[in-house]
DNA sequence: CCCTTAACTTTCCATTGTAAATATATTCGC
DNA sequence: GCGAATATATTTACAATGGAAAGTTAAGGG
């Protein structure tokens, strides 16, 4: 509305300041990891005062919050990576499975804040809202899997707690370094070359 | 050796601050939770200056870390409640991991520590050993477990990669509330409901 | 045009972990 | 036993952090 007609527009006081310190928050994850995620200096990377937050995200708890529904969102499309176009479902199984598990290992720090409830505040709508959407991925590629023989009726909910524990402890049990290593460090399996446990009933 | 006959004994300047710190810290994360295990209220606890425990743990995270390994010692404890007098595998199975996911859920914030690289070291050989001789209870269980139709040479390891990652997940997912539950607010499936799903050769 | 309100800054404060210097008790050489 | 060396713990000081409070600037609404 109060567009003017020169392109070097500096709108209000900064512009959308709520969204900038996300992506602040967000780089300073990548190049310093949790640590480094403190108010004054994500506030410092944007040229805003320490307090000037406050007005968007409430405390530093906010804040953290909101960035980590932005790594549920960003989470959910590693998953989708490398779905499209393919209908094997053992396939979609890995690729999710992986997205799952390379998501963690190239963003290790905000992976970390993503399931932290001390950092984050799981009440939070917008946190829960992207968060679902992100398991929703899982959920439906486990559709169809075959866990404990699925007896039950509640046999497809059992499997999706199975796979969505599974590819999760995985995650985190490889950024604790508590998997096993070959002598080189690297991995002896890949998620991928444990999902094929996993049997589809068709 | 120096031992007066007076039982009221009054060792040195404390007598064993390194085993009192700890047993404070453990103290603390029941009532307060990790927030509230800082270096001075740990002091205070023990009744000693904020600065003392640099003497026997260096930094803040060094008694962090001697926290976290005395917590996989009595993670150890509860996996292997339950175990002794059984000798069927699948209910050693059940209870194994039933005590991984019962020790999470009992000591969420010891938990939290245990598996937070940022506040332990994992370099620290202590605590290595304490999380390896936790994990090798696991180990131990999953001797036998199929999956994957146990081919190759490592189906063993792969298998045990499996059971650790599940079980991990599951309580880390369980504590941050992201497993589905039922309208009063109870998980739908416990680790135990699962589990039945892995199965022995014999 | 003035008044209200939102956005942001400045200033201040309590809390935290750590370093440095100091004090005190224990241990060891003799 | 006795003094030096060492381990143990305290005091003091400091930089960094998150947050509260009051003030400043800009936007919008009558």
């Amino acid at each position: 509305m109060t567009d003017t007609l020169q392109d070097q527009k500096k709108p209000y006081h900064h512009g959308d300041l709520k969204h900038a310190l996300v992506e602040a928050g967000l780089d300073i994850l990548e190049t310093e990891g949790l640590p480094g995620l403190t108010l004054r200096s994500i506030a410092a990377r944007v040229g805003v005062s320490h307090t000037a937050p406050k007005n968007h995200f409430g405390s530093l708890r906010g804040l953290h919050t909101a960035i980590a529904a932005e790594g549920f969102r960003r989470h959910a499309v590693f998953m989708r990576d490398g779905l499209d176009g393919t209908s094997d479902r053992p396939t979609r199984l890995r690729a999710a499975a992986n997205g799952y598990v390379r998501f963690a290992r190239k963003h290790p720090a905000l992976f970390e804040l993503m399931f932290s409830p001390l950092l984050c505040d799981p009440s939070d709508a917008a946190l829960q809202t992207a968060s679902q959407a992100s398991f929703a991925v899982l959920e439906d590629i486990a559709d169809g899997l075959i866990w404990d023989k699925g007896r039950g009726a509640d046999a497809g909910t059992k499997t999706q707690v199975m796979l969505w524990s599974f590819v999760h402890g995985y995650a985190k049990l490889m950024l604790s370094g508590q998997l096993p290593c070959g002598p080189d460090g690297s991995l002896l399996f890949s998620v991928n070359q444990i999902i094929p446990g996993f049997a589809y009933a068709d």
